[in-house]
DNA sequence: TTTAGCACTCGGGGAATATGAGTGCTAAAC
DNA sequence: GTTTAGCACTCATATTCCCCGAGTGCTAAA
């Protein structure tokens, strides 16, 4: 059932004036917008088509209209334009990215950060291993009489390390042997794997030697769990009280608790795996139902071979697309650049 | 100019049934609720006297009285009861600490969660090294070809890694030089030191060698001003909008994107040196600007020997003093003996 | 098929009004 | 001297009412 081209063009005209107003559009207005020419009454008989046909609503008898969810997926898949970045703006990405000594929890943090600023809303950022992780390899370093570094190196090249204290001291040979045990026994597990060999181990290793295995290999599966854990961050969620849709303080709030770290609820949908680029959720779309009346626009990005990210916007269903999906993909693909680039392998630790 | 017990009383009652109503507080009410036998008129003038001497405000004339900051500053400090916590609440904190593997920023994290449960107000945390930080030593490992694992441990025995690309391989030897270099002329140099110390190293070293150690040594002087900065986290902060001061977006939203990381401004009166261990401040005894209005309670907690870190709670002037405190001293507290006992020296690394 | 015209609807804004809690003051009571 | 009752006054908030105007749907003419 496709559109006359009049319908689309009245279509557009009402969602960007929504979009740009946040109130309810009227015949006149789109009359004078669309650059069609013809009356307001012909624009009233084709908005009241638009409506039977579920792209528009009107929140009551007589106001003007407003996009239905559908209406804003008819403008997102085929009416929008795309919009261009000024050289300011890509200016703006490109310093915010390219603090290549600062490492990948910073830089992803960061470029939410802007991107926040970049487009007025909050923006989430999401990062997580993408399939099995295993440890590439153990090193022990002794640093004090009680004390000694365990170093583990993933398959994905993330580097992780912890300082251990022990009650007596550890020879050198001592040393030695634990690193060689668990460089021939730990090596290519997955994290549950991992816990299988140690209990099997136990039953047959002195319990002193055990015990300092047991000590490196539960923080080996500490830093795997912790790669393929979903790292949820925010930024800008004041920018949520800026859009009226957001005034009433009932709305903000279940929003705005989703989306701090406050909730220990499940995130949003992890579509880390969906090989598509870039996705809009609009509305009633979205599972969650702190999210009904918002819209979330999403890129992901690969962090490396092992890793991918998602970072995502997410704004009142009365969106403007067009801006975000624009500066969201440019800062996806620049992501991926970089990290491509300039971090051949996701180099790592610390904060 | 000591207040006489009645007035105190009356005083303490307004204070708390602001604090639990957040409308101000008619004779009335201060009759029933201080539990003195005298009339409505009598107290009219009593509060009127604490009106003269500055306990009180009326925000307009003919509405109850208001504590002010002078007002909360006696109640704090003279009138109010220190508050018992109740069993599952003690439970509840020590379970939120007790998770000793866990690394030193996931611990304060989840503190700050819990705190801001426990109390209904965001929570702020910051955690800094003491006072000047070094390098206690550099570790280097092989682990490809054309990448080594550096590894610095500072004398606050934080221990922190970086996977270093190079072009061209090192030998044993060479690495084992590199190391001798580093761990002789970049031990116990602070971050400024360092940085004079590579300069004037550049002149006389062979460029290939410089190259390298420049490398590990910017890494050092990445930790250590890790260390030094103070991170600032929050949590929580929806819990302000469930408070009738900033119902009024206008009001909480400089508060908000101050608590947020939202802003890059200097934050919160960097009280990390103070000797004293809780520290409220009222209102207009706050130096921002975003906190006029707001009252901070916090307390500090030693890392270690060498760091200090700061738990603190935001809410409104009207602010349950009582409960707060308490729960934040036992968690202060807490916080130390953790970190005092499980943690000998804080251990660390990744996220 | 488009346009002009018109009656109708309904939300929002503003003024006027009512309400009621709380005050300050005075004069009487203790 | 201190406490109390009484009373007129103030002022923020809630309620009501009314008006206005934008926008609609429908009809009849172009």
């Amino acid at each position: 059932m496709a559109l006359s081209d009049r319908k689309k063009r009245i279509l557009r005209a009402i969602v960007e004036t929504y979009i740009a107003t946040a109130e309810p559009v009227g015949s006149k207005a789109v009359a004078q917008l669309a650059g069609l020419d013809v009356s307001t009454a012909t624009i009233r008989n084709e908005m009241a088509d638009l409506t039977d046909q579920g792209y528009l609503e009107q929140p009551h008898t007589s106001a003007g209209r407003i996009p239905s969810a559908a209406g804003y997926r008819l403008y997102v898949n085929e009416l929008m334009d795309r919009q261009q970045l000024t050289i300011q703006e890509t200016q703006r990405i490109n310093d915010a990215l390219n603090l290549k000594m600062e490492e990948l929890d910073r830089v992803i943090d960061r470029a939410g950060k802007v991107l926040s600023q970049l487009s007025d809303y909050p923006v989430f950022t999401m990062a997580a291993a993408k399939e099995r992780v295993t440890v590439k390899r153990f090193d022990l370093l002794m640093v004090e009489e009680n004390a000694f570094i365990a170093v583990v190196m993933t398959d994905s090249s993330v580097v992780k390390n912890k300082l251990i204290h022990i009650p007596d001291g550890l020879s050198d040979p001592q040393l030695q042997m634990l690193s060689a045990v668990l460089n021939s026994s730990f090596v290519g597990l997955s994290r549950e794997e991992m816990e299988d060999t140690l209990d099997k181990m136990e039953t047959h290793t002195a319990p002193g030697a055990f015990q300092l295995i047991a000590l490196v290999v539960e923080f080996a599966m500490e830093v795997l769990s912790g790669q393929r854990e979903q790292k949820f961050r925010t930024a800008g969620i004041t920018h949520l009280l800026e859009h009226p849709e957001y005034r009433s303080l009932d709305k903000a709030k279940p929003l705005m608790a989703y989306l701090s770290e406050d909730t220990d609820e499940p995130r949003l949908p992890a579509t880390l795996d969906t090989g598509k680029n870039m996705n809009i959720l609009i509305g009633p779309e979205n599972v969650s139902d702190a999210l009904k009346d918002t819209s979330v626009v999403m890129a992901s990005y690969d962090i490396g071979d092992n890793m991918r990210g998602v970072i995502g916007v997410v704004g009142p269903t009365r969106m403007d697309y067009a801006k975000v999906t624009a500066r969201l993909s440019y800062f996806a693909d620049s992501l991926t650049r970089m990290f491509g680039k300039e971090l051949p392998a996701p180099e790592d630790s610390e904060e």
